[in-house]
DNA sequence: CCTAAACTGCACACCAGTGTGCACTTTTCA
DNA sequence: TGAAAAGTGCACACTGGTGTGCAGTTTAGG
């Protein structure tokens, strides 16, 4: 028996690594224009055949379960730094977070409808809309936030907001700066500010425009 | 030859045009849940072999078509009545109206995106897309409406945020009242009103709550 | 009531996508 | 530089869905 079964005889993992990378990204990028798209399409656009895909994954499933996986560790982790003391701006400010991780999270979006992976994915991202939830809970108890509309309803149209500004984003390129403006400006209409106070309150909050 | 070659001998339309709707209403709740659906899945949900619906419909495509037709007929017609002289106000309209035909509108919404039939659809819907169009732009010459997000950027964030709604509604049972009362919320919201304003608004249009 | 219209059920051809096996070439890294 | 790892290309089996043909049954309506 070899003395340490784990490292097998030699490993080139550099450029295999890569490819599973590219494979990853290819996946991300044709998924969010067509969840239905082939293996073969996904593997093409990584630059690769579809043979070598199942080198790195033995079933489509596995792919897209990766590449999941992938995305809620990226945009929890992006959400995670986010903090604020006053809700309707931390939920701006989540929210921004949100655009600049456009790919994921629609994908994400589309994948939480749809697929096997429904409830493993809504599962794990339970932290985020967890602390969406909290957010408006706590803001609607300000008064800072509408009481006007049940907290998880309203939670839920936020996150709804968001992911139709992203949708606008994919079709018309949008800038970064105009992008985040926008996200952020949905957010606070939902949350029930007018456009004056929306407004004011972005301009006196330099973290809302990078 | 036949005196007159229209009507063919006989013609038992009666339960024939009957399973026909009974088609097309299957199809729409069917694809409602899942845009992929099989044409068995489809025939059976209207009690019907799936050998039947092909004598209704020649192919996958003709039956999408027909539901897509009658969807676009009826929400034009069901929206085109909507009247009203303040921006605000007509938009919310619009928007309640739309929820009343709630599947009809997902299903579309669904096929504006994906399918063959993406370009003809959004076409069709034209005449009400520029109906927002026009009532933002008025709106924000009036002063009605926010003018810090571009006027066509705005008109499809206010249809997002109804789409919100309606899949809001779609996964946890909303009632009537209250499904109204979250349209018109939403695309004030949008629109630039405050949360005070919005709900005054709509106190004082009896036509935004049925 | 009896005939054509509508539906059923089954068989079949066809297609696109998935997953696998295998022989062969290219690449990397020890 | 040489051996293993990674990738290519092709063939194949399998699947689920589509669309059609046909023989036989049910049903509406003149």
């Amino acid at each position: 028996m070899t003395p340490n079964p784990d490292p097998p005889a030699r490993s080139r993992r550099r450029d295999a690594e890569a490819n599973r990378i590219a494979l990853l990204d290819a996946a991300g990028a044709v998924l969010n224009r067509d969840p239905d798209a082939s293996l073969d399409t996904i593997a093409t656009e990584a630059g690769l055949s579809r043979r070598a895909l199942y080198g790195h994954f033995a079933t489509r499933e596995e792919l897209i379960h990766a590449l999941l996986t992938r995305g809620v560790a990226r945009v929890l982790q992006a959400v995670e730094r986010v903090e604020h003391p006053d809700p309707p701006t931390l939920l701006a400010l989540i929210g921004v977070t949100l655009w600049r991780e456009v790919e994921a999270v629609r994908v994400m979006a589309q994948f939480t409808v749809r697929g096997p992976f429904q409830h493993e994915l809504a599962f794990a991202l339970t932290p985020l809309r967890d602390r969406v939830r909290h957010a408006v809970t706590v803001g609607r108890a300000t008064g800072r936030i509408r009481d006007d509309i049940d907290a998880d309803v309203l939670a839920r149209l936020v996150e709804g907001a968001v992911l139709s500004v992203l949708d606008e984003a994919t079709r018309s390129r949008i800038d970064v700066p105009t992008g985040e403006r926008l996200v952020a400006l949905s957010v606070l209409a939902l949350l029930g500010l007018g456009a004056a106070d929306a407004r004011a309150l972005i301009d006196a909050t330099p973290e809302l425009h990078s």
